[in-house]
DNA sequence: AAATTGCATTTCATATAATGAAACAAAATA
DNA sequence: TATTTTGTTTCATTATATGAAATGCAATTT
């Protein structure tokens, strides 16, 4: 509420405004964003609109509701991460989730958080589907918890809360010291259901040429496909797929700000 | 010049501005870009400022230049057509391209012109590389002839001027229509240098279930490694994927707005 | 080492655009 | 037909955007 009149300059108030239009809820009405920004019905409509005129916005001719227009997506498409990362990850990818048939992720730091940024789905019909450009807590996943394993981190990193989501939920600051000590021994992490019931997660770090670690990869499965003697050869294929992205990348390091 | 102070809205200031981050041209100083908007420092510094703080610019730490930020790219990817199509033809995608071993496009119709929505690129060192969310004129790339051919178009669509590119660019109208009939009739389209010198091209429609046509798929290499004789496989191939793709899609229609 | 250039950034008085209430038109609903 | 609910437009008021000049910082030149 009152969210708008809390911004000051117009460039906030409109990158603001597309922030409302998520994968859960693509499209709104006039009415309904002014409503939940407490913002009048003629302010919205002219953000909007004038979005729309660029092709920012895309208003449906029927409804009159609006959403993410293509123009959006073109500029999308010119940030370099795409071309200088993804570009070279994503056929390794594509190899990675067709020899393990699920899906496959690759995962970066940032603000404290796993931020998904590319992906190949399972070609199975059960399979994880998630958004790339999104973000999961690093604690309970395996991708985050490689990073965190990997990544030269402060010792008081963990004074924050851990928050529970499953009854798996590592949600100890100690016990997760010694879990990423694991992690970083084993070359692995494994994700059992500790964020969502029902979903397993196998995770391996990518190093950059210099051994840095840049990001993680991992598959991700239903539960009760998952059987634990398979998982020294999820691994495998998992590090293969790294050692190959490590040779794709050189020494390039994301610049994630 | 004077670009700015044209535009009487914040919004399409902002947006004005994203517009020159270009793939080409990927990095602007304050100072480079007030110059060429005709506008003051400091406003453009706010400008880039403001976005920066939000995600939608990355500012280069050392050469403290601006160029396109992850929040950009996050927005792009939860437009609709990156989800609802993308997400479909890039795995079939990704298969042509290894089994022709050249890069692959998706092109739609925006605006008279082809419009790139998904590509794989060749894993050959050389080869063509195009930006998703540009544009190729219609009449001079065997995209958009498939989707002149195939598209239920009004007969007086080219009384425009047909642009010339090379000296292998059809120009002249009746030819192009004697073209489209020809492509038609044969279920695929050829581009011999017809764009660019070097560049051959060979595409086939991709329908949804109802039969219409959505998009077009193309192959596209270098002229030297083109075998003539070859023409046929490349179009199976092309023809097995567009097949693919059309299963996937289901009765999805684009809308391209 | 001092001076100079070249840059991003900040300041502040003024010009200009953003705002919301109300009116409007058009469609959906009763 | 009457009523409600839309998206859209208008316009006087308010608040933000603007640019010149100043600042601070770093790299380069003297």
């Amino acid at each position: 509420m009152a969210v708008l009149k809390a911004l000051k300059s117009s460039v906030d108030k409109t990158f603001a405004i597309l922030e409302y239009f998520t994968v859960d809820r693509a499209e709104w009405s006039v009415t309904e964003l002014a409503k939940e920004l407490d913002a009048s019905k003629s302010t919205v409509y002219r953000f909007l609109s004038d979005m729309q005129k660029r092709g920012i916005m895309y208003q449906d001719p029927v409804s009159g509701k609006y959403g993410l227009g293509l123009k959006l997506f073109e500029l999308g498409n010119r940030v370099r991460i795409k071309s200088a990362f993804t570009d070279k990850t994503h056929p390794v990818l594509m190899e990675v989730a067709k020899s393990i048939t699920e899906t496959v992720h690759i995962g970066v730091f940032k603000d404290e958080q796993v931020y998904y940024v590319d992906k190949v789905e399972s070609p199975q019909g059960l399979r994880i589907s998630t958004t790339i450009g999104s973000y999961s807590p690093a604690h309970a996943t395996s991708l985050g918890k490689v990073l965190l394993a990997f990544s030269s981190y402060d010792e008081n990193r963990f004074v924050q809360r851990l928050k529970r989501y499953t009854e798996n939920t590592i949600t100890d600051c100690g016990q997760l010291k010694e879990e990423l000590k694991k992690i970083k021994k084993d070359g692995y992490a494994v994700d059992y259901e500790e964020f969502e019931i029902g979903l397993i997660c196998v995770a391996v770090p990518i190093l950059n040429q210099k051994n840095e670690i840049v990001a993680s990869l991992s598959a991700a499965g239903p539960a009760n496909r998952f059987k634990k003697e398979e998982l020294p050869n999820y691994v495998k294929k998992l590090q293969k797929g790294a050692l190959q992205i490590q040779k794709n990348i050189g020494d390039f390091k994301l610049n994630i700000t």
